[in-house]
DNA sequence: CGACCACTTGATCCCTATCAAAAGATGTGG
DNA sequence: CCACATCTTTTGATAGGGATCAAGTGGTCG
């Protein structure tokens, strides 16, 4: 599926109607911005390979970030509300992206009610992730919130066919403490600590977990819910 | 317009179509439940008079509330992604809402592409409120997020023609806490310090606001952004 | 090779949760 | 209409989790 840069339970009799007005683009290089907060919408965005993040930044230049995406996974629909973007898409790493034409998309979907359905469905997805994120900053300690992270992470990858025990994270502490809501100094402290009791194996970014039921039970039930 | 049970900027021709399609409920009473978690997702909600608030209560029984919903504002898209509701709603005093079945939305919107943009445009914003719901909780005082959720509540008061300075809050400082990931004590205490300092009146749960400027300030700039 | 980040670890402090208790509210049934 | 039960709100005392400040190490890129 998302071979085909479209993310998730496209009827197979739509999907060549869709290929048509999808556009795979150069990769862009760590670092870059694939849209900044304020430009025009204009599109959605799935990556290929790599990871973005997607990131609020205030007045004072703090940066929170919003969500992760990875291979996938959509981008770009918080535009659509007012026609900017109120947030800016970052490569963790290099990243290929496809890119559809939202105008396009709606061309299509106007004459496909399935597809149409799918729309509004994949929003309301993108409303519950968002939601997800938000009972994992309330009342939750930091242990329990990094626990459920890295479980987010595992099911996140192994949907796309990696490994849900051994996985590079795209990010780095800063970031994670930044979409937690930590200061990254306890993210770094955590990770220590979990690798302390046996529960992870980490060597920079490459993270194996030992004991995904101890990390499990940190996290609560909660994380038995919805990725994240 | 939310006298006509139809929250925002829906252009005057299409107006007599959805008045086709929208029912008036009668009243339900306070702590009673518009929806549950896990219910059929049939329909959305647009209260009339009163509030709501919508609530996740997790495995343990602790309930972490997502939103409040005043008169005009939307209620009951977190049920559109699995065609379940995740999300409980309950009225916070007594409450008379419109219920625009969903299949019929659908139905006219298919017709009218103005309005399924617009039906695009209302879950976006609905992303965007839990966006900065997030951005609320991530790494800001306790202080900060009870500055910012008088003046969201300002001003949604006075998009709906209700005074901006004086008000009655439907909500408990619980729900307040709880909607803000804060002990309820810690919002009692905070009440009373802004009294204590002349920014805001309070009697029970009529809110004045003195200083609004003040107020403003330990928001930080970031009240200036959407409504939450 | 040097400058700049990311990461780790340590020490300290403060904000806010938690526990407790009392004083309003609110509502119910006799 | 009052009395009792229950819930909300307030205020106090205490403790702890995590932020902050600081410094050193390691990795990366120009």
């Amino acid at each position: 599926m998302h071979e085909l840069c479209l993310p998730v339970g496209i009827p197979q009799n739509d999907v060549a109607i869709l290929e048509q007005i999808v556009e795979k683009s150069p990769p862009i290089p760590k670092g870059s911005h694939l849209f900044n907060a304020g430009d025009n919408f204009s599109a959605i965005y799935v990556p290929r390979s790599g990871a973005l993040k997607t990131v609020h930044v205030n007045e004072e230049g703090e940066q929170a970030v919003v969500g992760f995406h990875l291979p996938g996974e959509l981008v770009g629909l918080d535009g659509l509300a007012s026609d900017r973007h109120s947030l800016t898409a970052e490569a963790l790493e290099t990243t290929s992206v496809c890119r559809v034409g939202f105008d396009q998309l709606e061309a299509v979907a106007r004459k496909i009610p399935a597809l149409q359905r799918q729309l509004g469905r994949l929003m309301s997805k993108e409303f519950l992730k968002a939601e997800n994120h938000l009972l994992l900053m309330g009342n939750r300690t930091a242990e329990a919130r990094l626990a459920i992270f890295l479980i987010s992470l595992s099911k996140r990858f192994e949907e796309r066919g990696f490994s849900p025990v051994e996985f590079n994270l795209p990010m780095s502490r800063i970031d994670i403490a930044a979409y937690l809501g930590l200061a990254s100094e306890t993210v770094s402290r955590l990770f220590t600590n979990f690798r302390d009791q046996a529960m992870i194996a980490t060597e920079g970014r490459l993270v194996t977990l030992l004991d995904l039921e101890q990390v499990q039970n940190l996290a609560g039930e909660s994380a038995a819910e919805g990725a994240l």
